[in-house]
DNA sequence: GAAACTGCTGGAAACGGTTACGATTGCCGG
DNA sequence: CCGGCAATCGTAACCGTTTCCAGCAGTTTC
């Protein structure tokens, strides 16, 4: 009748008996040829893959998933999705995924009560994810054991956890942070402040214990004051700033635990009308774009997501993949190193 | 044996049949009283849901849309997951979307060449989406001529198409476009630029004539080379200020496509040892987070990325639930507007 | 008092694949 | 020429739901 039934027709979808009645093989046939999971003929796979090209088909993954009982489904959760770390970390995650043939189920948001909890852990189960990746705050350990009790692999940053279904990918903060300092210090700064992350993100825990380790193997003695705890968040960053400023002595330089902390310590370093880097250094962590961008652009230590989110992924796989013919357990290393802008200067003179 | 194997034992997952039995109903009876796809007497329900509880049961979600043929995901495709704007985008359709049961499907990348886009609406068909949100660059027009040919329906932003199973978004640019020169005009301004966005994007486009007409209702002039098509991305603002610095008669204002534009112009600025606001206003759109940490922080003209990833499922939704009593196809309107910050003020006096 | 409804309920047939199992074929050595 | 074995293929069972259809009470209507 109208113009617009034609355009949107699209003959009826292919089944794999259609495949099969076109090719003149049995459906097993179909399905073997496509999944290579036992030999099959020259003769017929050619038939069937001509078959395949022509109606244009593609299997319907509801009944694959159905009775293979694999849904090729990885699940990752994050909860900040305001800082640009995370994003590119998904999207990087994403690709690998999708290069292998999975699809990605993403949880955003905040988790904060056992409701939501519940919730982010239904979804998974429900559409039975096959792994999943958990890169937030360390507030989901329950998440954590409810899915473990399901028996859905999972790998997690930094954060050592005695269950065998839970892989941990070991980020190497220590190189990073070390250079950071030492760098810090050969500019001449003995005093060194440090933002760290919240408490209960486990992975802010060994960033601050690397820089710990880092001033003391230089010699630097660090003030209980000078540490404080913000909470990865830009307003987080201008809070902590602020308690620094308040300090009768205070340090000439400060080492945030990731760069949206550093971009706020920038913005209240402005208002108090201390100019970076004349008056006071400063350095974040994971170098996300926006760093380049600041004023000035910020020395930051570089944490690749790309590196990271092909990393979980790869973990996850292996776990997933059955033939895949590792029963070795790598541990992953995602390295990180200090990239050199604008934000870091000799102390002022009178120290 | 070992310990752990208590841990993840999980006793098998329950099926339909298992809460039937228990339920001492038939698997139709139960199907029934999880959908209200029809009656059930009050006693069989009770007894039902007691065995769900039970149970811990939940349905299986491949089984389900296998029979029913609805998969209950819907897909979102947004190109530059660089720009914090399409991240909180994602989240907000996120959230709609599962709180109404749907599960989302992100594809993030640029999508440059003819394979990406085969493998990107492949993956839509593959999982059988409902329906997908299309937020990207224009370049895409082919993706949705081939999920249109299979009668998908999308929604778009700003970009009005002639078939019928796509939706539009009306963004209501023309608002707070013209509150921000209005707002320039008014501090003295009458030479004002403008960073417009790739051309190849549709709501660039409409944002660049919402900025010509405004300015024209004011009377103001427009030289040619005041405007400058740059891309969206911080580089992009920092090439398209510098081309404007190049000018011998430049602008005393410029306001850009977005924020991350602005941002690369306050960098270029800086350079160039032009001091914001001062010497030159900037205004921004988007209103994304970063704006209010820059230095200065930016006046910007805001956009909902929260009712916009709202509107956009809810015209998916609408589509894909039959039930839904609306034959009407609402017009979904997101507004704009100008909120002030500190990186315009009056011109320097030498105009 | 039978016929015609109504409202619930259960049996069984799909949905579109994978895979265990058996059957068929071809090739080989004896 | 025959038995045996390996390689290849087809038949049918199954995955866990939804839903059509028929059955069966309990009412209502003549």
């Amino acid at each position: 009748m109208s113009p617009r039934s034609v355009r949107t027709v699209a003959r009826e979808k292919p089944d794999i008996r259609t495949v099969a009645s076109l090719a003149r093989v049995s459906i097993a046939t179909v399905s073997r040829t496509i999944n290579g999971s036992s030999a099959v003929s020259d003769k017929l796979s050619k038939r069937v893959w001509q078959a395949i090209e022509q109606l244009n088909y593609f299997p319907n993954t509801h009944a694959r998933s159905l009775v293979s009982g694999r849904s090729r489904i990885v699940g990752i959760i994050v909860e900040d999705i305001t800082n640009p770390f995370f994003p590119e970390l998904i999207a990087s995650f994403e690709e690998f995924a999708v290069a292998q043939g999975y699809e990605v189920l993403v949880s955003t948001g905040k988790i904060e009560n056992a409701a939501q909890i519940e919730r982010i852990v239904r979804r998974m189960l429900e559409r039975k994810v096959e792994g999943v990746a958990v890169l937030t705050f360390g507030s989901e350990e329950s998440v954590l054991d409810q899915l473990a009790m399901h028996g859905i692999p999972m790998v997690l940053a930094e954060f050592q956890v005695d269950n065998p279904q839970v892989r941990t990918l070991a980020i190497d903060y220590a190189t990073g942070i070390r250079e950071a300092v030492e760098h810090l210090v050969a500019l001449g700064h003995r005093k060194i402040g440090y933002l760290a992350g919240p408490h209960t993100l486990h992975s802010a825990g060994t960033r601050l214990h690397c820089f710990q380790d880092s001033t003391a193997a230089c010699g630097l003695k660090i003030g209980p004051d000078w540490i404080v705890e913000a909470d990865h968040t830009l307003n987080g960053g201008v809070r902590g700033m602020q308690q620094l400023l308040r300090l009768k002595n205070r340090p000439t330089a400060v080492v945030c635990s990731n760069d949206m902390t550093a971009i706020g310590v920038l913005h209240a370093a402005h208002q108090a009308k201390l100019s970076v880097p004349e008056e006071l250094s400063v350095v974040g962590l994971d170098d996300i774009a926006f760093t380049q961008y600041t004023l000035p652009p910020l020395t930051t230590i570089g944490l690749s997501r790309h590196a990271l989110g092909r990393a979980a992924f790869e973990a996850l796989y292996q776990q997933a993949e059955p033939n895949e013919s590792s029963a070795s357990k790598p541990n992953y290393i995602v390295s990180t190193k200090l990239v050199l802008r604008e934000s870091t200067a000799p102390p002022p003179a009178g120290r």
